[in-house]
DNA sequence: GTCTATACAACGATAGAC
DNA sequence: GTCTATCGTTGTATAGAC
């Protein structure tokens, strides 16, 4: 018995590095990215934790490449895409909370905890927002849609703080309908409404 | 001069864990849970690592000595009490954004860094909203108190969040009373306003 | 009780052998 | 391309000096 793990050595490198983003996604959406460890992830994708080094440059590399948004980023273009301008906020809030609610949060509270430490995390969340939101404001007309933009963000990651991270009652356990009333109302302001700037 | 470093052995406890904590605010606001060690606290207090141990019990416990809330809760307090119930969300938001803005935002970003992977940071946050603004809000008489606390919870986390730990423009730089007339008016429908749940 | 000194296992990272 | 050996650093535990 030369090893109970692998034989002898591993025959490809995309092999090796698909497994390493798999797990790496797996680890670090359940610990956060300092609490997952190069050792854990390499062992879960049954390879050599200097691998990690050697095809991603690091731990902060593998992550970089592993993170991604804890929703469809496709399926929420499409909606905002396709919703007419008053209906946008509650599809979207709708969408999201049906996909977080589903991982019990486990994806957003992932992000959140990275997005505080993480320049890259903190990046892909701002880009998203900015460019799924911002297209589409810009295509209806309305004034100030950068700002709009960054507001509807606030109140959605909000949100999402409160109910998923911080975990407070009865926010936490709202159902979707009153969300919709109380929050999806605010975003709507955000989005199409009076911001109440007096010009324009 | 008895001792510029330290020449034989330290006088007093107090002194020590006094001293502990006090760096322990500066590093872990500076760079998070995580990011602190234990020997760069204890090096700046200029004490012995080990009595992070000693006093605290790890360095878990002196993190949950050492974390304060990005404000400060009396001054919070009080201006939820003596203002007229249509005017807390402005007066609050306001305070709220001056001392923020002060530190740029390092005392908020801090808090959210470890709130999202400490739960004694996490608590903190939850007892102080629960407790500030749903005594107030009890008075008052309004319908639903606990869930406009943290709908309010939820706005204003969100705005610190979007503002000092993403930075995402224009939020981030907007003056004051853009944020007093967009996001405040949210906070007052939050507080005091309808909610649009129908019953009642 | 208060503190110093030292030891330890686990971490991220690297150099170089195969 | 892959892996072993090893480095410096981390949090924590322990022994013992005063």
């Amino acid at each position: 018995m030369t090893h109970p793990k692998r034989r002898g050595r591993r025959p490809a490198g995309e092999d090796t590095k698909a497994a390493l983003l798999s797990a790496a996604r797996a680890v670090f959406t359940e610990q956060g990215f300092d609490g997952a460890t190069v050792r854990t992830i390499a062992s879960r994708a049954e390879v050599d934790p200097a691998m990690v080094n050697h095809w991603f440059g690091g731990k902060q590399g593998l992550f970089a490449a592993a993170i991604q948004l804890p929703v469809d980023p496709e399926q929420i273009r499409m909606t905002v895409h396709n919703s007419p301008p008053e209906e946008i906020a509650e599809r979207v809030l709708r969408t999201f909370i049906s996909v977080w609610d589903d991982s019990s949060g486990g994806g957003f509270a992932a992000l959140m905890r990275s997005a505080a430490t993480q320049e890259s995390a903190a990046k892909l969340l701002r880009e998203f927002i900015a460019t799924t939101f911002g297209t589409r404001l810009r295509e209806l007309g309305v004034d100030h849609p950068d700002l709009r933009v960054t507001l509807f963000g606030s109140q959605l990651s909000g949100l999402g703080l409160v109910r998923y991270v911080l975990r407070q009652e009865p926010l936490a356990s709202a159902d979707v309908d009153t969300l919709v009333a109380t929050i999806g109302r605010t975003l709507q302001r955000y989005l199409t409404g009076d911001l109440g700037l007096g010009g324009e």
